[in-house]
DNA sequence: CTGGACACGC
DNA sequence: GACGTACGTGTCCAGG
């Protein structure tokens, strides 16, 4: 078999890593994106190549021998940042640890190294294969040597061989040299010939060949200025020559034979990507966590009789429910830890015993936990009310870290340099492998986890201050998670008849148009695989190509919508996903959630997610029925009162995120507009049209709803031009347009991201916060994103605080009145409650009034509410 | 079991 | 001019 050599430019794939993911940093603060994209392009080498040799390169040191031909040579270019020179040593460690070969030489370029090496195989007839970003490195192409350029990002790859190289240019390996001789390049600050870039180069190329011809025939080049032009540059064109030609007797002090590579030294590699938190990678290569070191024994006592001294407050407390869905589920033990001592309770004794029931129902003894509405729930099932609870871990770090992936206990611990605790998964194992592990590890488990809460509390509470977010913590977030607890106990009432019955229908009705499709089609195929889809659209039946996607074809809503009136199978197809959507996520989605003996459903809400505050919801999401369309909107008569005579309520805040703009951004003809209740969108549209309010036409008006939607939303010119389906420019247009009849909100787009550039984070009016490490990134993409959403976050987060805060009184002033109603569901910036009839009327009195009032700004909020026999009649 | 494409809501 | 563009969750398919 030939020897395979793979080949890789260090500087330039790290470039490419650095820039083209965000500058994460890892648990212990230090940058790791370079290394991350890096070694996952590592990896995908060595699994796709199977390569014997390998060698990756590195520039050596500020100059080279190209700095003596030109001093100007990469005269110009920006410093290194210093986030990604920080990451080379960490690069070179991953490579020792892979065990590959990496040199460097100084006077010469990674360029250099990698053109000297592939010679010599070349010659002895290896297969070499080269990984860069810098198209220089295709003037080695041949049969031999072929060169792998990333095009954006690092997992998106052309790989050149002689043949593709023609296609694609319509060069050979040599012209490559030609080309850059004469077009120059920016980031090398490499001349060329100023006035003439890649077209024309390739156009000369084609004539001449070469740029030695190409100057032999001057008289023979079409144009007068760019004969001119050669004429004048003709020396530093042959100087640019010399620059960009690879020097292939590099002085190297190894061989080709000492670059045997025979696989890396698995243990090293997982302990490396173990320190560096790589998860997913050390995943991809079948390698565990290996844990931080750990208190070596925490002496702790499993009860047989509960007495009195084991229930102290304040007292942390594990309650523990392995599956992941707490509604209904299992308990698998307690533990806790306070002043007297470190117990475990096994969940018979702990629930059989009158003197621990009474413990968790007295809202004096005070709890500290860790996700308290996982151990509200799980107790609720089992009638037992938890009261007392002063303290969640979970919730305290979402508020100081909202960005992190993950809040588990152990990632919590170890983050506040206490490695006190294993991760859950490490115990129990996950996916299908997830089981009980035996008694005294499980106990110990459990205390341990106890025993940081019982740590972390004041530590966390501390950084909360510190950053004047206790109130949001204490006053807002902590009754919060009670009440979502109580939401999803209670449930939602699902008429099952109903839905089986729409799903006959939509069954029916799927059968008859698929039949259609296959007709139109002339033949049979899964009409949901995009890519069968794809096949038959766009091939079989010729259609035009609007919009690919990596893997093929775009057969997105929006693709086939332009495709209407060419065929008249598009119009069934859209039809069928509708439909089909419709029957799988929500008629059969929702079936399978429903516990068949109360017919009710019980969703979660998940509190410590979102980047902006909001909530989200799962198993089922109850926050994404559908509305919009008819059809759809059906799935809401499936929504019914618990209880005869009871209605469904439902009450929504009119443009909160606007309001909450107009606010914040003190803007005053948006503060006007509300204090007058107008029409926003129609005055928006008067606005940026410069119109009187009787010529606002329905498109002005469609046009300025969606510059809205992209101020709440945060969406960029870009965005904007595709939901409205104007050129990115008109779209840029309007933006402008909006900014200057808005004067108060440029403004506040300014500050707000000044600010975010010194502070490194944005704050909603309750102090939450999101960190925008991107907001100084010297990438374009990244900054602009950071920008959008420091304008963005304020505005969605503070609606999210006020909704929020409008829960937690309306959850008192239900009880106050005595009222037998019960708030069920949020959606973002809706409230839905089920309600007896009598209660309506005091309903339509106070859900406006708490909600509105929840908050005092300086323009008005405003709720609507609606009320039927199902959710869809209560809106 | 995972990632991509797609579609639903705000 | 780059480059990829609000936040979520769920479903299906296709690949390993």
């Amino acid at each position: 078999m030939k020897n395979k050599l793979v080949l890789i430019d260090g500087n330039s794939i790290a470039y490419r890593a650095f820039f083209a993911l965000p500058l994460l940093n890892n648990d212990k603060g230090v940058y790791t994106n370079a290394v991350l994209g890096f070694t996952t392009m590592l990896l995908k080498i060595i699994e796709n190549e199977s390569p014997t040799h390998m060698l990756v390169a590195f520039d050596a040191g500020k100059t080279t021998f190209r700095h003596k031909t030109y001093t100007e040579y990469k005269g110009g270019r920006q410093k290194t940042p210093s986030e990604l020179s920080e990451q080379f040593p960490v690069i070179r460690e991953v490579l020792d640890a892979f065990q590959i070969k990496r040199y460097e030489i100084k006077n010469y370029e990674a360029d250099d190294i990698i053109g000297t090496v592939s010679d010599l195989a070349s010659k002895e007839d290896w297969e070499v294969k080269i990984y860069s970003g810098d198209k220089d490195l295709l003037q080695l192409v041949s049969d031999n040597v072929h060169v792998a350029l990333t095009k954006k990002g690092i997992t998106d790859i052309d790989t050149y061989d002689p043949a593709f190289l023609r296609e694609k240019y319509g060069l050979s390996p040599d012209q490559i040299i030609d080309m850059k001789a004469l077009m120059g390049d920016n980031s090398d600050n490499i001349p060329g010939v100023p006035g003439v870039g890649e077209k024309t180069a390739l156009k000369l190329l084609k004539q001449f060949g070469t740029v030695d011809a190409v100057f032999e025939s001057l008289d023979d080049v079409s144009g007068k200025k760019l004969k001119e032009k050669l004429e004048e540059n003709q020396e530093q064109a042959m100087m640019s020559k010399e620059l960009v030609t690879i020097f292939k007797e590099t002085p190297l002090e190894l061989g080709i034979t000492d670059l045997g590579y025979s696989g890396y030294d698995h243990e090293a590699v997982a302990t490396l990507f173990s320190e560096l938190g790589f998860k997913s990678l050390l995943n991809r290569i079948g390698g565990t966590e290996v844990e931080d070191e750990k208190i070596d024994d925490l002496d702790f006592e499993t009860i047989n009789e509960i007495e009195a001294k084991h229930l102290v407050s304040p007292s942390a407390m594990i309650v523990e429910v392995m599956e992941e869905n707490y509604h209904n589920a299992e308990i698998q033990g307690i533990s806790l830890v306070n002043e007297n001592g470190n117990y475990f309770i096994p969940t018979d004794l702990a629930l059989q015993s009158q003197l621990f029931r009474d413990f968790l129902e007295d809202g004096t003894q005070k709890k500290w936990v860790f996700d308290a509405k996982r151990a509200v729930v799980a107790l609720g099932w089992k009638d037992i009310s938890l009261e007392g609870i002063t303290f969640d871990l979970v919730i305290a770090s979402y508020l100081l870290n909202p960005s992190e992936s993950t809040h588990d206990l152990s990632a919590i611990s170890r983050r506040e340099g206490f490695s006190i605790v294993s991760s859950d998964e490490s115990i129990y194992g996950k996916g299908a492998k997830r089981k009980l592990p035996e008694v005294e590890e499980f106990s110990d488990h459990l205390v341990r986890k106890a025993y940081a809460v019982y740590q972390l509390k004041e530590k966390l509470e501390e950084q909360l201050k510190h950053n004047e977010q206790y109130e949001l913590f204490h006053d807002l977030e902590m009754p919060l998670t009670l009440v979502l607890g109580e939401m999803e106990t209670k449930g939602v009432s699902v008429d099952t008849n109903f839905l089986e019955k729409m799903g006959e229908e939509l069954n029916e009705k799927l059968s008859k148009i698929e039949a259609k499709v296959f007709e139109l089609a002339g033949t049979e195929f899964n009409i949901n695989s995009p890519k069968q889809l794809g096949e038959v659209l766009f091939e079989k039946l010729e259609l035009p190509v609007i919009k690919k996607t990596k893997t093929g074809y775009s057969t997105s809503a929006d693709v086939l919508e332009k495709l209407e009136s060419k065929h008249e199978i598009i119009p069934e197809i859209l039809l069928y996903r509708q439909l089909g959507k419709l029957n799988s996520t929500y008629v059969e989605g929702l079936l399978k959630v429903i516990y068949s003996d109360t017919g009710k459903i019980h969703t979660r809400f998940n509190q410590a997610l979102t980047q902006t505050g909001r909530l989200s919801s799962t198993d089922p999401n109850l926050q994404n029925i559908p509305i919009r369309l008819e059809e759809g909107r059906k799935i809401r008569k499936a929504f019914i009162p618990s209880q005869k005579d009871w209605v469904m309520f439902a009450a929504d805040y009119s443009q909160i995120e606007l309001r909450v703009l107009a606010h914040i951004a003190q803007d005053k003809n948006l503060i006007e507009a509300f204090q007058h209740d107008e029409d926003i969108h129609t005055k928006t549209a008067m606005n940026v049209f410069n119109v009187d309010k009787e010529d606002v036409t329905s498109n002005m008006r469609r046009h300025a709803k969606a510059v809205n939607f992209g101020i709440v939303y945060g969406i960029s010119d870009y965005g904007l031009s595709q939901s409205i389906d104007v050129s990115r420019k008109e779209a840029g247009e309007f933006i402008d347009r909006y900014l200057e009849s808005f004067p108060g909100v440029k403004n506040y787009m300014e500050d707000v991201v000044t600010k975010a550039k010194e502070d490194g984070y944005v704050s909603t009016m309750l102090q939450r916060r999101r960190y925008l490490p991107e907001i100084n990134s010297r990438n374009f993409n990244q900054r602009g994103f950071a920008e959008r959403t420091a304008m963005n976050t304020p505005i969605q987060g503070t609606a999210a605080d006020i909704i929020k805060l409008a829960m937690v009184q309306m959850e008192t002033r239900l009880k106050e009145e005595k009222l037998e109603t019960r708030m069920l569901l949020q959606v973002h910036d809706e409230l839905i409650f089920e309600a007896p009839q009598d209660e309506i009327e005091t309903l339509k009195r106070i859900v406006p009034e708490v909600m509105e009032s929840a908050i005092k700004l300086d323009v008005p909020l405003k709720v609507d509410y609606e009320y039927g026999s199902t959710w869809y009649d209560a809106k």
